[in-house]
DNA sequence: ATTTATTTTTAGATTTGTCTAAATTTTATT
DNA sequence: AATAAAATTTAGACAAATCTAAAAATAAAT
């Protein structure tokens, strides 16, 4: 009964919290990411950030020059590849397993990601049936790191008249996905750009049959692919 | 993508452990308990375990009179039973979904228990078709809190000649458990006490068809229900 | 009833992760 | 190029959870 067995993890959750958004910064925009874009992802204040990024530096999951920002080296990206799996295998056990909606599950995941056992990950992978994305498109890496990540391209990025489907969410955001289900808009439908309005840049689509406008900030967080 | 959403937890991860310590040492011996029974069971220094105390009692979560132990009170009690359930309900998951063995779990389950979301958890109870044992044997509290213990009765509290059925396990050292593994002793196996041995407190049983020898320390940690 | 031993608490230090305020460096603007 | 603005780092403080060493209280033994 009481065996507390020492958890004697290499990472703490807050670190693991820092690899993991450092790692998506330094992904999407492939430059030493900024101590100030880094706290404003994290919410909390620069200077917590630099005292954090010295101690990832020392431990080699980043890599650091003063004053000029940081990026991840191999081992921070394994360890965030790894982060991500758990956080996406989690999800998709959430909502596949337990019924729970797809803007119910980003902060659940968001505890459930730091549990910490390879074996627990790897059982729960093969009871899923090695599922390829998670509930909001997002690819799971798997157990080595591999990961195929969806080309940035968004209903923004669509020409008027053009026809796509939607893969994935740039954001778990519940207010996002709260939005989408309003419209019952779902992964995998298909929409049509009716116009792109200059004024204020929304975009005017047609999916399902009805007629909705995005702002610019939905469509840049929604992936599509176009067809034919 | 990042929303880190902030876990507004009441109580930290430690202060679980705590609360659910001393919930355990409270009932078993239903008076105060002492600060170095505390420290043992969590293995950590009697200086540090008064300095909590102190902070779980302004919480309501213990009552405490200088020098002369801690009780836990209904709020405490609930918490524990809060906690216990969870432990207690995933340990069932790995083993019934993930196909864990009952000495790999508790580990585990120890991360998981800290895990916040009620939703989760009653959800996760349906899904496993609410079960009332662990895979130790231990009652899974419900919603409530409502638990109904075992009998403070083992192996080691058998006369000689007496019949009886393996109800469950005071601990879930993994030590006992591949101990029991080895001799293909589960819950429910009936067993019956050959000899009581007055030189070593060992207790000789037959079970399943085969005869073994349990240390005082092994009898007094399985506990059973005499039959007929 | 003293003395001794044990238990418990206090005092002070340490580590982790955060903050505010001030100093420094870099970048942008005149 | 000098100045102003913005970004980043440093310095110092704080809360949480732990430790060691010393003091105080309680319990046990003579
Ligand atoms: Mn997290
Ligand atoms: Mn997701
Ligand atoms: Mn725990
Ligand atoms: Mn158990």
């Amino acid at each position: 009964m009481y065996n507390f067995e020492k958890n004697i993890k290499m990472t703490s959750l807050t670190e693991e919290d820092y690899i993991k958004a450092i790692y998506k910064l330094y992904r999407i925009k492939n430059k030493p990411v900024s101590t100030n874009a880094i706290a404003e992802v994290m919410e909390i204040k620069p200077s917590s950030v630099t005292d954090m990024i010295k101690k990832l530096s020392a431990k080699g999951f980043l890599e650091y020059e003063k004053y000029k920002g940081v990026s991840i080296t191999e081992k921070g990206k394994k360890k965030a590849l790894q982060i991500i799996r758990k956080h996406r295998l989690w999800e998709f056990f959430l909502v596949e397993k337990l019924n729970f909606k797809w803007d119910e599950i980003h902060v659940i995941a968001e505890q459930l990601e730091h549990i910490d056992s390879d074996e627990l990950i790897d059982k729960l992978e093969g009871y899923l049936n090695y599922p390829k994305f998670d509930p909001h498109g997002d690819p799971i890496p798997d157990k080595h790191g591999n990961i195929t990540h969806h080309k940035d391209f968004t209903v923004f990025d669509l020409e008027e008249g053009k026809q796509a489907v939607i893969l994935g969410l740039k954001t778990d955001n519940a207010d996002l996905l709260k939005f989408l289900d309003t419209h019952q808009i779902k992964l995998q439908d298909t929409l049509k750009v009716l116009a792109k309005n200059k004024f204020d840049n929304s975009v005017s689509i047609e999916i399902n049959g009805k007629q909705i406008n995005f702002t610019e900030k939905t469509a840049k967080n929604i992936y599509v692919k176009t067809i034919k």
